[in-house]
DNA sequence: GTGGTCTAGACCACC
DNA sequence: GTGGTCTAGACCACC
C-alpha cells in the first residue's frame, strides 16, 4: 500500500477496504490482517491502522473479536450505500476539479462523453 | 504547496503552474519566484526546481533571463492545449476511479447528471 | 479530575461530561475546556482526552471547531436518551453486584427498600 | 487482582475476601496466601498487605497461626453481618449514584423493577 | 492559541 | 498471538 499525503492515512485505509467490498474482493466473515501485520506491511505505524480499524468498527464495517482478529461484517445494504456515498465523492471531487479548470458544466459533460468514446473505441480495438 | 505522492514532485510543479496558468493566476510576462526561492518556500531540495523549471523552459511555458529571474511566455494556444491536456488527465482519473468502484459508463454519466443537478441547485439557493 | 481503573480514562471522561449533561451543569453552546487544558489539569496524556472528545464528537454531543475549541451541542431529546442510557448501566452494575454477594431480586427490593427509608429519615432529621 | 484508586488497597483486599466468603468460595479452615505470596502476585507493597491481614484478625475474620499461615475463621453470625454491610455499601453507591443523575426515589423503584423485569426474562429465555 | 495526525513504544487482557 | 489503552512528543493546519 502506498499513501497520498491528501487525506490522512487512516482514511485512506478505510477507503481501500471499502474499495475491497466494493468490488467484492472481501465478503462478510473474511479476516482482514491483524493491525501489527498491516502496519508492517504498509509501514505505518499500529496506532494509525488501528485509528482506522476502531472507525470501521463504529461504521460497522468491521467487528473485532479480542485475541482473535477482525472480520468483515458489512451487509449488502450497507455496500449499497457505501457504493453510493464513495461515487458522489468522486463526482464531487471531478465536478470540482473540472470547474477550477475553468470549464463550464455543458463543456465537461461533453469532454467527458468524448473521452468516454475513445475509451471505448481503445478497449475494443 | 503540498505534494502528493503519487507523481514526481516535478511534475506537480509544473502542473501547478499550468493550473495557475489556466486559471489565469499568472499571464505572460509575470515573473515567477526564482528556483531558489521556490525550493525554500515549498521546502523541496533545488535540483527538483530546477528539473521543473528546465522542463516549462523546454515547452515554452516560461523563459529564463539570466541575471533578471523567469518569466512566464505561454500563449493563448499554448493555454488551449495545456486546459485540454489538464482536461484529459483528470476525466480519465475520474472514469478510472468510476470503474473500479464497478459502475458502468451510463451509470457514470447518470450519477453525474444527477450531481451537477444537485450541485447547481444548492448554488442558485 | 480523578479516575478509576475500572474503566478506560477516556470513557470516564466521557461519562464525566454525560453526567454534567444531564444535571445541566453543562448546556448546548457552551465551550469545554481546550484538549491540551483538559490534560494538564487532569494529568493526562493529550491524545486520551482527544479520543475522549473525538468520541463526544461522533455522537454529537459536542462539535468542535478548528482553532476555537470545543463546543457543547447536546439537544434536549439526546440528554433524555443519555439518562436512560446512563441509568441502565448504573441499574445494571447494581444488580449484578448484588446478585455475586447472594441475594435474590426480592431481597434486592427488600434492602434497597429499607434503606431508602433510612437515608430518607436521614434527610429529613 | 486488580484495584480501584477509589479505596486504599488494603480496604480493597479485605473487601475481596469478605466477598470470597459470602459467595462461599471460602470457608472456615481454608488457607489463604502468605503476605509474602499475595504481594508479589497481586504486586502490591507486602506492608499493605499486612495492614489488611491485621484488619482481617483484628476483626476476627481470619487467624495467624505462626509457622503456619494463616486462616479463615468467620462463623456464619459474622458472615451474615458482613454482607448485610457490603449490600448496604452497594445500594448506598447506587442511590448515590442514580441521584446523582437526577433521579427521584420513585423513578430509582420504577426503573429497577422494569429492569429486573427484563433481566428475568432475558434469564428465562 | 486551537484541534488533527502520526510515530514510537509500553503494558495490559483475552486466547 | 490478537486487540485495547495510554503516554510522550513531533509536526501540521487553521485562527
Amino acid at each position: 500500500m502506498e499513501f497520498d499525503n491528501t487525506q490522512p492515512i487512516y482514511r485512506q485505509i478505510i477507503d481501500n477496504y471499502k474499495k475491497q467490498l466494493i468490488r467484492g474482493e472481501l465478503r462478510p466473515g473474511d479476516k482482514i490482517p491483524s493491525q501489527r501485520e498491516y502496519a508492517e506491511k504498509a509501514r505505518v505505524n499500529p496506532n494509525t491502522v488501528q485509528r482506522a480499524y476502531r472507525e470501521m468498527e463504529v461504521m460497522q464495517m468491521v467487528e473485532t473479536q479480542r485475541g482473535q482478529g477482525t472480520f468483515i461484517t458489512a451487509n449488502p445494504e450497507m455496500l449499497t450505500i457505501m457504493k453510493e456515498e464513495m461515487a458522489t465523492g468522486v463526482i464531487g471531487h471531478f465536478i470540482k476539479e473540472m470547474k477550477s479548470l475553468g470549464f463550464t458544466i455543458s463543456e465537461i459533460n461533453h469532454l467527458l462523453a468524448q473521452q468516454i468514446d475513445k475509451t471505448e473505441e481503445g478497449e475494443l480495438a
